[in-house]
DNA sequence: TCGAGACGGTACTGATCGGTACCGATCATC
DNA sequence: GATGATCGGTACCGATCAGTACCGTCTCGA
């Protein structure tokens, strides 16, 4: 197991990093929390902006893994991603969407950072217009819009903690693929 | 006037913070951008913290004014914000919405700035209520689809750079009128 | 048994962080 | 023409930033 520091290093970043944000949390903090050296820190990543693509990616598999499962569960209904965040929209220590954060933080749109975070959104997007197009929806702009809402509804959960917002963008979706 | 050099601080804040992020930019930059002293600014300002909530105050403000005036040009329709936003998604140097920004980089939900930057969205909730019910519309949940749309778009707006999300957003808001 | 590699810990760098103290210049009012 | 408020500029503070260098330790395979 030659990556043991690796992926506790990981580990810490995805839970610091999206509790207190990219920029609040130094490499000492990442260190100590992690319980990893600064040489081996500096071994598996060329720096912290490395750490932070890469905490990005990880972050994206894992969210889109579980978002999968829970459509999964729903027999393949996309709409049940909206169910799966009103579940998670009223815990104490909700900060929205890494992804959305980490666009938000690395305002270079150029930045490796801010790519990765979208990439994830565009992976998000793939997703979701595969669900639909297998239960008949043709039209490629439903993912997009499928897209928009869960994220409206996420920003709109940052400061209202509550299942509310998924429950209004599921309305919305639902009344958007009853039209189509 | 006495005040003349907390407005140059207020303006230079409002472009910096937005183009690059709070914590991104400095007292330092701030000092040299706004032609303003050191101890000038913390004549003005409690300190950093404290021009950040001034700043997001001021943002709200403007945005506000800004969104009142185009809803006003489209005789009161609330739907002509999404045009409003439309036609500043595609700028180069775009960034998102302050505020949402702002609550991003203010983790802390309870921190001034986090509570500030919230309040903008309860201030442009109320004013959509305002229009909408003026419109006949009365289920007072519509407002808070209103803004759950726009700042959906705003979001999508960040990655994609271009008017669509706009547009998506109000087709949205148009199918849900139109049920109302 | 011995080396190689991964590891944690510490010391250190230059730069920047937010914030304080003090300076002299400017300007309006009396 | 003196007074007081506001101003920009600079020096400085301790703390923290990201990053580098080097140390001794542990483990594992040859």
């Amino acid at each position: 197991m030659p990556t043991q520091a690796r992926e506790r290093l990981l580990r810490a970043a995805e839970e610091l990093f999206y509790a207190e944000g990219i920029r609040a949390v130094g490499v000492e903090r990442l260190l100590t929390v992690s319980g990893v050296g600064r040489a081996s820190f500096y071994r598996h990543f060329d720096g912290k902006d490395d750490l932070v693509v890469a905490t990005i990616r990880s972050y994206s598999a894992h969210r889109l893994a579980w978002l999968r499962e829970a459509v999964a569960a729903a027999d393949g209904d996309p709409l049940a991603a909206f169910d799966a965040l009103a579940a998670s929209f009223g815990a104490p220590d909700y900060r929205g969407c890494a992804s959305i954060n980490a666009m938000v933080e690395a305002a270079d749109p150029a930045s490796a950072a801010h790519l990765a975070a979208a990439d994830h959104k565009i992976a998000l997007t793939t997703f979701l217009r595969d669900r639909l197009t297998a239960r008949g929806h043709t039209d490629p702009g439903l993912a997009e819009k499928l897209v928009l809402l869960l994220d409206g509804a996420t920003v709109t959960a940052l400061r209202e903690r509550s299942a509310r917002p998924a429950r209004q963008a599921r309305e919305l979706a639902e009344l958007m693929l009853a039209r189509a």
